[in-house]
DNA sequence: CACCCCTTGTCAATTGATTGACATAATTTT
DNA sequence: AAAATTATGTCAATCAATTGACAAGGGGTG
């Protein structure tokens, strides 16, 4: 009964086919085949009908896709088509940072609450919302139907509020915190290790330059 | 002559492995097996020695590893034994974000520059850095050697500073903005996409939420 | 309406990444 | 000092991901 699992290399694809779709969209073209798309992508033709077949017929032979129809499909697959309400732990820049960007919003994804454990910045708002203390962060997610945690603080404590979030039945935490999160399976974590996607640039810099060294 | 390239999924675990031994390190831990390392990071023993053979022999047969050495050797590896000069490019609330985040700059990556094209900030300091305008980027690259632009800019204006930045003879670019950098060989760009990260999470909270409901 | 062309969905082949196995060598114990 | 243990480096096998190829089904055209 149990459909099989899709990789996470095509899951990971799927935000970047959406994102060239809604521009594609945007652009006002209707129909697009997979290989005019791949020239758009830089990825071969194979791989797009490949990753979305996974999950179903969208195209058409002799047609191609209907980019609003696959960029709606798209959406639901990656669950935009459903609100998610977050709660924001951790009020610094970061965090600050993340709640300004309006284009979570606009694909559903609204904060609901701040949350930090400096008294000093209770009661002072962002956005029109509160930043309350971390006492209240059970209840709250409890009564507001929090799907999501986004943790923006520092990794000491970052683990230890991921346990009390697994404890608030708390469905995923999107980490920001350099640390890895162990956690059930039943509260999904991805993280964005900003210093490791540096270091990763770094060593890609670097090597570039020296192979030229070399091969002169 | 040309050893052969490392895959960017080898690349990619590296500075999580440097994260771990720094750890170790301190708690003063002296060696360790791949064994035991991979318990803690959740990795196969073989997985660990088979991507720390790509870069030379660090371990002892019947000792392990020395955790500093290899902490040390892995630095090197990703280039954290030099200084990296980076320019901010957009003084927003990302930018900033990024600029207080003391932990760059203790891995070596120092920000030497921060530009704006909205003239309200130009003169403003953000941690003893005037914020300047985008006519200087070009000269103030050269002059200050600068190896690594980060751009926290909308994705409009991030195509075409891109393109100056290639004619600047950058060498990398850390991206922000939503969208994908075409640009010569010889920079290298580094993109963290929020959003798709962000739509990842979703997908797989669903994902495990509706297979539990199926599976009932 | 019939033909031709286009393009998908899918299977097979290939390429790449991960895991397992083991010979070898250093360390530790007795 | 010899034996027992430990743990690497590396080769081979397995597993996963990507690419290529093509049959079959629509769409467009005359």
């Amino acid at each position: 009964m149990e459909r099989k699992e899709i990789s996470q290399a095509v899951i990971s694809r799927l935000p970047r086919y959406y994102r060239y779709l809604g521009e594609l969209h945007d652009e006002g073209v209707e129909r697009i085949s997979s290989q005019e798309l791949s020239k758009k992508m830089r990825v071969t033709a194979s791989q797009i009908r490949q990753d979305l077949n996974h999950f179903g017929g969208f195209g058409q032979q002799g047609y191609g896709y209907n980019v609003e129809y696959l960029f709606v499909e798209i959406a639901k697959i990656l669950g935009l088509d459903q609100e998610h309400h977050l709660v924001l732990i951790g009020a610094g820049n970061l965090g600050q940072a993340l709640l300004n960007y309006n284009n979570f919003e606009r694909r559903g994804f609204l904060f609901k609450g701040i949350f930090d454990q400096n008294p000093k910045l209770h009661g002072l708002k962002i956005k029109d919302l509160e930043i309350k203390p971390m006492e209240e962060l059970g209840s709250f997610i409890a009564e507001n139907n929090i799907d999501i945690a986004v943790l923006t603080i520092p990794k000491n404590s970052a683990v230890k509020v991921a346990e009390k979030l697994v404890e608030y039945k708390i469905k995923a935490i999107w980490n920001f915190a350099h640390v890895d999160l162990n956690v059930p399976d039943c509260v999904q974590v991805e993280s964005v290790h900003l210093s490791d996607s540096l270091m990763k640039l770094s060593y890609n810099s670097n090597r570039y330059h020296k192979n030229l060294l070399e091969n002169s």
